[in-house]
DNA sequence: GTAACTGCAAAAACTTTGCTGAGTT
DNA sequence: AACTCAGCAAAGTTTTTGCAGTTAC
């Protein structure tokens, strides 16, 4: 499920090629929050991606955080998650792809499954339009159901 | 898929039997937000409910609303959704059901179908323990997609 | 009468905005 | 050189907290 280096460079790439498309400059706080986004796999908040890339780039400011998330996501970059509680939580994996939710510790986990993937919307939805569909597991993560025993 | 009077009724006794064994008062107050979360099919803001409330109630406050959505959570009669955006969602529907979501307007409706209900965790989850699954269609409402056209 | 609860106001937490100087192209 | 952007500080939202008076039991 991590990314590999190569995989990493090829999003970088991206990124920069849709900027310079978008008339957007390139600058390090850009890349670096990026990069930060896609080395995390555990749908950080916007403070906890600053204290992630505060640790490269010191000087760095919370409100270029949040900025730089928004400016992600309207270039298809990154995704908000709906969360329960108190803060965003953003995500660079634009593949199509499930979630395991932990109940003790709300710990979001991506996962792919043939099966799941599969699933189609019912047919009468009452004018409602579906585009896809995606599924949460909701459960006890590892951690939690080992400290439970 | 609204509640039939007589459900409403039942919840609400639902609620005065377990706020007594609890030790809690029942004050118009509480009643008054639970008759209005179950009469609400949108997941409404805390916010939204103040609304709704303050017309049967002109003097409550927004505190109020806020602490005794807490208490319903946490008594098990209502539960925060995951919900993208500024502000918390809460549903009384304690029921197992799935959601449909407009990408346009964000709203959020309930909708059960038997087929979606059958669909299975896949086995191996790496030491996740799945409980329950929920499946989120994605896609335009009727209304946008209506306003579209 | 006692304990729990509401409403108010203040505080805290989270997010957005306006501006100026600096960086990118 | 022109335009975009980062960082700062201030403002705006949303949510929580402390407390005094009130209500439920």
């Amino acid at each position: 499920m991590r990314r590999t280096a190569k995989e990493l460079d090829a999003s970088v790439d991206g990124l920069v090629a849709r900027c310079r498309a978008a008339g957007m400059n390139m600058t390090p706080q850009r890349l670096g929050i990026y990069r930060a986004l896609l080395e995390s796999y555990d749908h950080p908040s916007p403070e906890a991606l600053y204290d992630r890339v505060r640790s490269q780039m010191p000087s760095i400011s919370l409100a270029t955080i949040y900025k730089t998330l928004d400016t992600l996501v309207e270039l298809g970059f990154a995704s908000e998650l709906p969360s329960v509680g108190d803060t965003k939580r953003y995500d660079a994996n634009m593949e199509h792809h499930h979630h395991l939710v932990c109940r003790s510790c709300n710990a979001v986990e991506d996962f792919e499954d043939e099966a799941l993937s599969a699933v189609k919307a019912p047919r009468r939805l009452n004018g409602f339009q579906p585009e896809y569909v995606s599924i949460h597991v909701h459960g006890l993560c590892r951690r939690c159901s080992q400290a439970k025993a």
